[in-house]
DNA sequence: CATCCGGATATTGTATCCAATCCATGCCCC
DNA sequence: GGGGCATGGATTGGATACAATATCCGGATG
């Protein structure tokens, strides 16, 4: 779990609008570069402009869509130098998280990855692209929350957030994702015995075989 | 600077409003903890509540104020374990911006880095603390921002911003001030020598001296 | 033929109003 | 006297109406 506290309370409806902003971002429903018209898109979500906005604000903190005033606001567009800048900081702050979480990981946090894996391994079986792309993170990030640096976690969340559009096109072919799915086997195996040169190894094969996947839907 | 490109356009009544919010919880007059009243402080900035909100959207984005649904906007606090986080992540950060950016400085940055330290000094004569907080950061983003990794300096620019309200009130100190000073032309002196080693050296120092005197700072 | 200048139109930015929620106070009941 | 509950006031959340700004297009002008 992301330390989402689960809120008993109705979601507010600005709340709701995040949730499907976010969604509607990294499926690539609404494409990277594309204008958000907020009259249209609010009438679609069934709310008013306001939470809708307030909802983008948010969003243009953490970078996720660009503001461009009295012109709108238009989905995050990522280019190549900014794919291969991205993955660097990733790196940086992964390799931090995954050193200070792997010792303190407890047999339940391994049941919770094995877990993950196989869920990455049924969303392949049946070609499920949003399922797979949430377990993979799931996976990811069971990786590192048990680390108990929130700050840290979130600014590595925002940065998955950042290519998760991209993510989720490469995902469609068949062989990325077997790919993927072998190395989440690899990787947990070499989380299991603790062998922290051997998981960083596995984890920046992995995050370099992604760059260059994107980097091929990148240039079309 | 911050790459920032100006302006020429009048600000919008939100840029206004999120700088004036910036400002205040930099310089303390907002402080940790305390509950932003909405009404009232929009009333005071001549605005209207909208404007105010969706600025506070773009700083709970960022992590500088915390949002409780129905409740209200509070201005970010840091616990000790907080503020060892963030340095710790900064260290991270600015490690690698500082590598990268050191064989890249032009003869004009370094003049502007030893204008930056000038004007720490200046602010430190005449104990202004605002100005001495604005030197200060202005010297560490001139050493990064050459690098061209904009994401990378705006993820460390939120760590600042998370610290700045704390570094505001060891400023208050003449001989922490006295200190900080001293620090900048050592570090000027490496980084126009391009050691790397000796930069980081005195940097790490240098951060390890901030967590020093804000830990003093929150236990009161 | 290219360029510059309005003005119409679409879109965003802000103010105001009302509804929903929370919190404190005081009452009643146990 | 203490704890639960209703009620009033304060505060936030959302909808609507209007103002400000940008964009697009047609026409005048060099």
């Amino acid at each position: 779990m992301t330390a989402t506290e689960p809120p008993r309370r109705p979601p507010t409806a600005q709340e709701f609008v995040l949730a499907e902003l976010r969604r509607s971002i990294v499926t690539g429903e609404l494409r990277p570069g594309e204008q958000i018209r907020q009259e249209a898109l609010a009438e679609r979500l069934g709310t008013s402009r306001v939470p809708l906005r307030e909802a983008l604000k948010i969003l243009e903190g953490e970078g996720q869509v660009a503001y461009h005033p009295h012109r709108g606001y238009f989905v995050a567009e990522l280019s190549s130098a900014d794919l291969v800048e991205v993955y660097r900081i990733r790196r940086l702050l992964e390799d931090e998280a995954v050193a200070a979480a792997l010792p303190l990981l407890t047999d339940e946090d391994l049941a919770a990855l094995q877990d993950a894996v196989e869920a990455i391994e049924q969303a392949d079986a049946i070609a499920d692209i949003p399922a797979m792309t949430r377990a993979n993170r799931s996976f990811h990030f069971l990786l590192i929350d048990s680390v108990g640096m929130p700050r840290l976690t979130r600014l590595i969340r925002q940065l998955w957030d950042a290519t998760d559009a991209y993510r989720s096109m490469y995902f469609v072919e068949p062989e990325n994702r077997e790919q993927v799915r072998r190395e989440h086997r690899e990787i947990l195996a070499a989380v299991t015995a603790r062998d922290l040169p051997r998981t960083l190894e596995l984890l920046h094969a992995h995050q370099d075989h992604a760059v260059e996947r994107v980097s091929r839907v990148l240039g079309h």
